[in-house]
DNA sequence: CTGAAAGCGCTAACAG
DNA sequence: CTGTTAGCGCTTTCAG
């Protein structure tokens, strides 16, 4: 009942400390009868390695950090609007690690912070992880990525592009924003107005540009007038919904470049007495709310989860062999199609 | 820029390794003189010490372990529904793990599982926490809290009574189920339904007494065709709801044990041509979803991340102490008042 | 009040 | 193929 430590397991085997150690860690040169016993003695004590003697030990923690913006993530689990982000990266990231027998440790830290540095350098002097997951925006910050770098620890920069710098996991946001606009195209919609998201983040810069070439791609014109400002929140989607919809002609259908903000445009479509889908809505992240709200909203998904696996993936395999091979993976995201899109009505 | 450990800080400060363990545990027997410039030596080198040594020199891992059932969390990842129980448990409890140098680690496991004890074992083994959050189903089951505490490690129980078996920290689901049958009854509304909960949860005990004595205390029947079995889900809430519509006189009002059988019945009823709040709806738990549907539903929010604050600073203050003091904490709940509940409207 | 030495449970490096 | 030894960075124990 008490302790069981690998000498436990060598004694009841009848061998060395390191042979236990070889088996546990599925190193060559030990016997098949010799692995056996020892597995026997394994199973039979119920021994399983302590990660902080291993850490001391080798040089393996097999401990990955996810590390995440402070403020968006606290703001998100105070405001109860339901953002999945999170669960969606434990999701797959954990699961991964469980396969391999890591463990992911989740930590914020302010994207604003002046101390940034600081702040990672102390949770890596602590944890001393075998790897990092960069989540946007923090995955955006070169500086960061570099001084990680010089660390010589692993890094997966999620939603962005990485180029070598790094390991890159992320999804084609610029064609995710022309599908979408495509669609609404199909569906007959000419005027399609734009919200766009927080430039904090690439992938608002990226949603902007698919949604101008998409129009531009199919022989329309960009209307300024039609991109307006947003930052993510619901309150900016209010304003910017009634700046839309207060144009002459006011757009048949608009693209949102996250859900809460998809979520506010039919709330002042609502007030202002517009019924969607004759509005068409289309939002990106595909979050509960959106299955949730009358009519569902057609939204973008994205592959959270699939990036978060992969990532820690990466980093195990990286870890494991001691060798990075930087290099960029691209998931595949889906436009979910709802009731808040339908082919235009002729005026 | 390499690593950092105690042997530099003491070379710097020109003191003896264990002074700074001294300084580092805010331990006795140190001048402020030496104090200072221990302190001033931690700062130039940016000294953070190692959580595996720590824990492998001395008796505290400076780790919790947050234990979940394994099903329910992964269905709801996968699922998607919005269910934030992950979000407010990790929000509460990390924050407060944070604030004392502590880390939270999140795992998954199955509570049907029949090694249960096993998966348990090999989690504390690798990972030797100074405590262990336990929430529901596990929390419930007194097998696993007396196995932890044979292990001699402090265990909050989340969700239950604890009644001297570990740590119990917990809202008042009886008083809760009274609290919204009473807003009901004061709403004028005379027949109302109740759906369970999964019997796997004590919680579903708990409502459905409250439901009950707050209905006798009030002077009205128990009436047995107004009470319908639920498990928690969508699917079993359309059940429920259709079983409860279909009596007659049908109920004016129903409580529903959870957000997703109350989102069930709003379908159903909007399915059958009737209007809540006609009929007046109340939910537990106040999900993300219950804000965003239409109309927003009246439900009992849950302190999760208020508890699970409480916990990770009781284990923390046990683990530092040494000392247990189990007891229960009982935290309020609260009724949110949305546009699902209004007066009877007399037919 | 401060320090020196021992040891936690493992793996790395090297011997056999 | 297997074993021995040293040491990771801390805290504990015990001396001064």
């Amino acid at each position: 009942m008490a302790k069981v430590t690998i000498r436990h397991v060598a004694e009841a085997a009848g061998v060395a400390v390191k042979t236990v150690s070889r088996v546990m860690n599925d190193e060559p040169n030990v016997t098949r009868d010799v692995r056996e016993r020892v597995m026997r003695a394994v199973e039979a004590l119920g021994y399983v390695p302590s990660m902080a003697a291993r850490r001391m030990g080798g040089r393996r923690s097999y401990l990955l950090v996810a590390l995440n913006d402070r403020e968006n993530t606290i703001n998100n689990w105070r405001s109860g609007r339901g953002n999945d982000w999170i669960d969606q990266m434990l999701h797959g990231a954990m699961l991964a690690c469980e396969a391999q027998g890591y463990r992911l440790l989740f930590e914020l830290v302010s994207a604003e912070a002046k101390d940034l540095d600081r702040r990672v350098m102390a949770i890596l002097s602590a944890l001393q992880p075998d790897g990092i997951i960069l989540t946007p925006p923090h995955s955006q910050n070169l500086a960061l990525v570099e001084m990680l770098g010089r660390r010589n620890l692993p890094v997966v920069r999620m939603g962005v592009r990485a180029e070598g710098v790094a390991y890159g996991v992320y999804m084609n946001d610029r064609a995710a924003a022309e599908k979408a606009v495509e669609h609404l195209l199909e569906l007959g919609h000419q005027r399609i107005g734009f919200i766009e998201g927080s430039p904090r983040f690439e992938a608002s810069r990226q949603r902007l540009e698919g949604y101008k070439s998409a129009l531009t791609r199919s022989g329309h014109a960009i209307d300024d007038a039609l991109i307006v400002p947003g930052d993510f929140t619901f309150e900016s989607g209010v304003v910017a919904a009634e700046r839309l919809l207060a144009l002459s002609p006011p757009p048949t259908a608009i693209l949102a470049s996250n859900d809460e903000m998809a979520l506010a445009t039919l709330h002042v479509a609502s007030r202002l007495g517009l019924r969607v889908p004759e509005l068409s809505l289309v939002s990106f992240d595909d979050t509960p709310g959106v299955r949730l709200s009358v009519p569902g909203l057609t939204s973008i998904r994205q592959p959270i989860s699939e990036m978060a696996g992969r990532a820690a993936e990466l980093l195990i395999e990286a870890s494991r062999t001691g060798e990075h091979a930087p290099h960029d993976e691209e998931l595949p995201f889906r436009l979910e199609v709802r009731g808040s899109t339908a082919p235009r009505v002729q005026g």
